[in-house]
DNA sequence: ACCTGAACACCGTTCAAGT
DNA sequence: ACCTGAACACCGTTCAAGT
């Protein structure tokens, strides 16, 4: 007798679509950019119809939103790799920026995605709770800075967004080409900003 | 629903079509956002066929190029503007922030178009020549800053991308929806930031 | 439950043809 | 010279139908 299960599962089971689907995407986004994806192509990689990713997203956005909640998972944990290392708080504040361009760098079409105009927040509450997550790091090194009296007393979340404000922009200029930059000679500029940065944050 | 249709003036002749399509490029953007746009919409807006544009533009992308140059043309007179009226260097060093992140909230669209990954900057020098213009005036303010001694001598090119980078990221995070606030709370967040900046770029 | 093919209303771009 | 209509190869999304 023929184990109909099995052959089920290859009819139409692929095993995990919805993980095979976000896998797919953040390659095509790799390998093409932000811009470069389509819902169509993505199918057409993870071996399906066009349209059967929507038993596992509501649409193109949603997949999208998707990629983006697992992007912001990973950037917490390169910010938290890079400050394990750290000698003091101030150190650990240059680490993480610098780290956090690296990330950027590194998967610029991802991040992209992550903080493109084409997902509106509201309604992904996954991708909203990830991206606070990482935030929430970055207060923590400021509170952590305040104690040791490293950085003056005050509101932490308003410190901790003006030093989010100072990677992301330099990772997304670094992306646009802007700053004509990379690599080594970024990783200097980042450090020199975000000790620029500490020095105005002193008490 | 509303006809944004322009009448021709006659079959052939529009009197100046690339300034109608740059013009209906940049409401299209106003009203749908930096992804909203499409070629064929402004086509229609501008009252001429869905390829007419390609007389006057290389591509979908050339057009946007044009309009992000204009962008950079107007930031810069927008920075020019917001520190005329400066009683220092390091007033004019804080107007010219809080301006630039004005500018991008008040056009956020046009914003994103001028510093999204679709345009590469290669191959459109115009907008490379605006862009740079619209720095170069930072790097003045930061020399200016170094001739009354308010900042601490050293590279002005880094010290201005630094600087650049700290509005970028706080114009960009709020378009993004990432900062939760705009308005007046983003105006004291960007004035403070900037403060803090020149803190750590003192002497 | 999960996936498919056909269909709809769009795209950007190209090209021969019209004035 | 400037613009058009038709055509091509794509999109995202919907839906009835298949297993």
């Amino acid at each position: 007798m023929p184990d109909h299960r099995v052959r089920r599962r290859n009819a139409y089971h692929h095993g995990d679509l919805r993980r095979a689907l976000l896998d797919a995407t953040l390659q095509l986004i790799t390998e093409r950019g932000a811009t470069g994806f389509t819902l169509r192509e993505v199918a057409r990689r993870a071996g399906v119809s066009h349209n059967a990713p929507y038993r596992h997203f509501r649409s193109s956005d949603a997949l999208l939103a998707g990629v983006a909640a697992e992007g912001f998972t990973a950037l917490s944990a390169a910010l938290v790799r890079a400050t394990a290392g750290a000698t003091t708080p101030l150190d650990a504040f240059v680490r993480s920026g610098v780290a956090y361009v690296e990330f950027a760098l590194a998967h610029p079409g991802r991040y992209r995605v992550m903080f493109g105009s084409r997902l509106k927040k509201t309604g992904h509450p996954t991708l909203e709770w990830a991206a606070e997550q990482a935030f929430n790091g970055l207060v923590t090194l400021i509170k952590r800075g305040q104690e040791t009296h490293v950085f003056a007393e005050g509101d932490a979340h308003a410190r901790a967004q003006v030093a989010w404000s100072l990677v992301h922009g330099l990772a997304d200029l670094a992306i646009a080409g802007q700053l004509a930059i990379r690599g080594r000679r970024l990783r200097e500029l980042t450090a020199f900003a975000r000790t620029v940065l500490a020095k105005g944050l002193r008490g």
